[in-house]
DNA sequence: GACAAGTAGTTGTATATGCAACTATAATGA
DNA sequence: TCATTATAGTTGCATATACAACTACTTGTC
């Protein structure tokens, strides 16, 4: 029995990039994450969790809410904070509304470490985003990556 | 002493561009895990491992060009491999050349497997890939990243 | 109001992965 | 040739994460 390695679509246009857009996130974020915890002492995820808390006017987010924008799982979502409370960058506060629900919300300290990590993150950006793609493309690539985001929302 | 935020550039249209390729990369490389795992049996990372192998045309490569290849850590790939091998899917060999390397190639159930998996991520590129982007989209986005990773690939 | 169903978050447990130390082999060069 | 240095892969250990079961609370229905 030969392996005729069938109609091997492997070079299939699509599966390419999707080939592509898993290793190019896998080199970025595994490049940006060596130099935030070589620069600040601050992994990337914990970097993601600031940077959502940022996002908002009032800086802090539901447990689910930053579970759902970092992509990660209920539980993983609550040791993850478990550590970056205990680091003291941010802290879970109780809502009144609903009271099986956490807020976690941006310590000062925390302000202040991702404010260290954005100038790093913009340093890397500058040589790894800007370096390579120009305006435009940049713009385009944003616009790319919306339309496919969305859609993988609700699943 | 108040929390400024600072200059705050998280709204920074670069920081903003990351943000989108993480979250992308994210949402779908887990909405296609589970439908692999589901369907197939096949962790993602296997079915990478397996997808890097068909490429060749020899059907197998190094310890280390896999490593590579997939973004993970030496060690990381030796763990994998071990799993893979246990599961039957590829096989490894000495390498003539160099006793220190090992040959990691693909064996007749691994390009089975393999198919199968194509087929379920055909399917899911095109409800999440084509649905989403024309083929003009698409192979600007192709563009796009690879100019962004052929950098990032050196560190 | 009370019970059923749903939701928010946490915890036990299993697993996957990275890092650093290690072994074995190869390449370099004095 | 032998010693030094570099490389390929594996292993011990620490850690991060997912999944499923659980508790506590809320919402909907009668």
């Amino acid at each position: 029995m030969t392996i005729t390695t069938s109609a091997c679509p492997s070079g299939d246009e699509r599966v390419v990039l999707f080939g592509l857009l898993l290793e190019t996130n896998a080199r970025l974020s595994r490049s940006l994450g060596v130099e935030l915890e070589a620069a600040c002492d601050l992994p990337l995820a914990w970097f993601e969790v600031l940077l959502q808390l940022r996002k908002v006017p009032e800086g802090r987010l539901k447990m689910n809410q930053i579970a759902d924008a970092i992509v990660h799982s209920s539980g993983g979502t609550t040791r993850l904070i478990d550590r970056i409370e205990e680091a003291g960058y941010v802290t879970r506060e109780h809502c009144p509304s609903d009271r099986r629900a956490i807020y976690v919300a941006i310590s000062a300290n925390g302000n202040q470490k991702l404010d260290e990590a954005l100038n790093v993150h913009l340093d890397y950006l500058e040589d790894n985003l800007a370096k390579r793609l120009d305006d435009q493309e940049r713009r385009t690539l944003t616009t790319l990556l919306k339309k496919l985001n969305s859609s993988a929302k609700p699943s």
